[in-house]
DNA sequence: GTGGTCTAGACCACG
DNA sequence: GTGGTCTAGACCACT
């Protein structure tokens, strides 16, 4: 089961891709194998607190694309192999990372209160 | 002087939500200085190549969160104060930081390994 | 029910403004009802032949006066109490009657004769 | 001169098209000879606190419609003829008090009342 | 030239 | 189906 824990809608941007990025990330953070199921959409949608046509959206888009399939109606299956998966992994872990680097460098705060920072917002109850 | 030399599209999100951000990131990080001219809503959306409606959109969300000062048929102007430019850059800090806990924690990873992949990235000769 | 049978536009004022005064002059005439269901943004856009956005825009101005109440997928209500139909039929009331004023006076037309002139058609069988 | 003392902006309607509904009533009120002229351009933007540019669109627009006619360049010169001024301005004095008592009527508003509203914005001071 | 508004069309999210 | 938003294009009023 892909971990949604820390799904957190960033504002503005449509709902339904935000969902289809993070059952990326979800996949790439387990290593589901392949032909294994996907949450259903009604699991995710009461889990996110989202419409499930919206849901819906999110998973078509993503059989469109080949990373999921449908094989019997209701249910998903991943598609990609365990290799792939892995690399997309490392490839948004760095990416990510990046980002935010670069972002706190642009603010001019110091490393060590970026990091402090983060320790914080880590650590903290409710995001 | 704002150039938004390096301005780039992000897909799927408001094009007008990505230049107030835009705008707020110059303003956070001293680049952009107050009382700097704002480049006319037409000019910006040549630019950019968007309509000038969405350039309107954005400097009028500005306008209303103090950032920016419009007057009819005269030029805008770009109007932060220190303590504003200091609330916009703790805003972009602690929000940049929360999207990177984030995707950290969804890809799976551990605080240590997070924190030793940011150290690597930020002590890094270039980006 | 609101029928819209009776709508025609004035060329050159907008096009909302003319939805607006039309269903505002339906309130204070007791044509329309309190809680009665109003028609659909796209009902009544094919109806007028006009872009569902333009009778979004009276609608959402029609909600800030507190004369209409919308939830989003759910179906508009009008919603006038007592106390407001009494405002927009007074508002109406004197608009219109400076309107006609203003237009006699700058017709050059001294009071006696505007008088009798509204008195003569004020009497007579049809419009 | 066309008098324009009783000149007051409807809002949301374009300011140049209710300056050329105006000067056409102020034509029909004086009996204006054909070749007389019209009001100058900076002396109605004085008068009626609006920028030049849009007297100028105005009487271009007139100018189009072949009512005004500008000889000297700046100077403007009536085109119609006295008996059509009378014409119009007939036209206009019932049509505008036919649309008022219609308006009271939709209203419920019983003729004396509606007369003793308009008695009073009639000798009022301020509109 | 400047900022601002109105209408249109396509899309999003919800019931 | 519902209401709501984003982008675009044309136009208005003002310096």
């Amino acid at each position: 089961m892909i971990s949604f824990e820390d799904f957190m809608f960033v504002d503005g941007c449509p709902i339904y891709l935000q969902i289809i990025q993070y059952i990326k990330r979800g996949i790439a953070s387990e290593t589901i194998h392949n032909g294994e199921e996907a949450p259903s959409r009604r699991a995710l949608s009461a889990l996110l607190g989202v419409n499930p046509n919206t849901i819906q959206k999110a998973y078509h888009n993503l059989e469109e694309e080949g990373i999921l399939t449908s094989r019997s109606g209701a249910k998903s299956y991943l598609c990609a192999d365990q290799k792939t998966v892995e690399r997309i992994r490392r490839e948004l872990l760095i990416g990510d990372t990046k980002e935010w680097v670069n972002a706190m460098k642009q603010l001019n705060i110091s490393k060590e209160e970026a990091f402090s920072l983060a320790e914080n917002i880590w650590t903290a109850k409710e995001l």
